[in-house]
Order: structure tokens, then sequence, then C-alpha cells
DNA sequence: TAGAATGTTACAGG
DNA sequence: CCCTGTAACATTCT
């Protein structure tokens, strides 16, 4: 469920409910996906303690004493759940019980949310990363012919950026989501670069900040014209939805469309 | 209550 | 073969 601010958010407090505590016990309950067995993954973390927990993508990984890394991809539906007894879980796909602290568990109902033992490095830049550079974005976007929106929404291309941010990018840019991505002009992509750092950063920070130490759930209070409940943008333009690649897309004409 | 849900992938069609 | 768009996945919530 959550896009790239919510899991750095939830990074974050992963890491201060469990960094340094050791993984006692874990258990997959949905191996279908996984890309190695129960039983590798166990001899390879249990017993090791958990030291770092980031974002990549639309990934956590979770890095442990050892070098072994467990990546989590929540899909659309996963989540992380806190538990006391792992009985009591509904949908659980895998969980990790530590020393001296609660477990924490990521379900999916759809059983689409994936574990991945040691996930291979990626050569697509990461939105927040030094590599996504204004010329990488310059390039990509002469390539294609497809709407912007889905262009930023590919992970083949840029790894982060879902949905609704792609529509709150896309609005702070002034650009409509259907412009077609090699028909925007040079100046316009610049602001369309610098916007995707600032506002996703941005919207980490509040979400941070609203946050507290929560790993599930939803704070949409910050977005400006995502959301079936906006009616207007903050400058009162009424905003209109679409679909646009099978998903729903909110924008106004304050969006100027480039074809 | 039928439809939508912040994702990905396989597949169809051009 | 490359490019693009659509449907399916399984369940819950509104």
């Amino acid at each position: 469920m959550p896009e790239l601010p919510d899991l750095e958010v939830f990074a974050a407090n992963l890491e201060k409910r469990f960094k340094h505590k050791t993984l006692e016990r874990l258990k997959a309950w949905v191996i279908k996906k996984l890309n190695v067995s129960e039983k590798e993954l166990r001899d390879q973390l249990q017993g090791r303690k958990l030291f770092a927990v980031k974002r990549e993508g639309k990934t956590l990984q979770l890095h442990f004493e050892g070098g072994n890394v467990l990546g989590l991809h929540l899909m659309l539906h996963g989540e992380l759940k806190t538990f006391k007894h792992e009985e009591e879980l509904k949908h659980p796909i895998i969980s990790l019980c530590f020393k001296d602290a609660d477990g924490f568990a990521l379900t999916d109902f759809q059983k689409a949310a994936t574990p991945t033992f040691n996930p291979p490095s990626s050569d697509v830049p990461d939105a927040l990363s030094d590599e996504m550079s204004l010329s990488y974005l310059e390039r990509i976007l002469a390539k294609t012919k497809k709407p912007v929106k889905t262009l930023l929404m590919d992970q083949h291309v840029i790894r982060g950026i879902g949905n609704t941010y792609a529509d709150e990018i896309l609005w702070a840019a002034r650009i409509s989501p259907m412009s077609l991505s090699k028909a925007i002009p040079k100046a316009k992509v610049k602001d369309l670069y610098h916007l995707i750092g600032t506002l996703l950063r941005k919207e980490i920070a509040q979400i941070g900040g609203a946050m507290s130490d929560q790993l599930s759930g939803e704070i949409k209070d910050f977005l400006k014209i995502h959301g079936a409940h906006i009616k207007e943008s903050p400058t009162g333009k009424k905003v209109q939805v679409t679909k646009i690649g099978g998903r729903k897309s909110y924008f106004t004409d304050e969006q100027e469309l480039f074809q």
C-alpha cells in the first residue's frame, strides 16, 4: 500500500524498533514467490543481528550482520504488522521474531507481497539517488511516446514513484499526466526533475513527523490533488479524473498538455 | 453493493 | 522484434 515516502519512514521506524536486535526465528508462510527455500533463509539469517533497514525503490531491505539482506516488496496491499503471537496474524507472508522485542510480519491478503533473499542490485536509478540526474531524465523522456505519468511510474526506468506521487509531482510541475513524454520542452523537464526530489523529500519529512514509530497506515494529509475526496487544487482549480494505464489519475487544467 | 484499491507482469495487438 | 496498452492477480473496504 505505501509509496516511497511512507516506505522511507517505515524503514526508519523499523530501525528504531529492531536495530541491533537478534533475529531469533523466521517463518515463511507463503513461499511461492520466495527466491530461496525457507530453510536457507533460516540458516542464513536466524541468530544474526539486524543492523540497518533501507528503502530501495519500492522495497525495504533488511541488512543483517554477516552481509545478508532480506528484501521486502509490499506490492499493492502488503502491510507490516507487529505481533506478540504469530498465530494471530492475518494473511502472513513472512514473520520475524527478535530477541527482547516484538516480532513483525509482512502480510498481504492478495499474497502478492514478496520477500527476496539478497536482492540483486539494480542499474535503474532510484528516484532519490544521485544517479537520477537531469540528463538521465531528459534522455528517457526523449525516448518514448508513453504518457509522462506512465514513464514516471515505470520501475524499469525510475524506481520508487507510484500512482499517488506521480500525480502530485506532475501537478507541482504543472505538466499534464497525459503529456507525450518526448514532447515536453527542456525547461519543463528541468522543473519536473527538481520537483521529483524536493516533493518526495518534503513528503518524507512531513509523514515522518506525523507517524512517530508506526510501521503501517497511510497518511494522505499532505496530498494536494490525488484522491477522490479532493475537489479543488490548492490554487482553487477543479480536480479532474481520468484513467491512465488503468489507474486513476487526478489533474487540473493548470497542467499544460504537451503532445 | 459493485467497484476501487498507492503494483507488477504476462500477454495481445500494432 | 520493439513498443504500448490491458487484464489478471485475491481480498477488503466503502
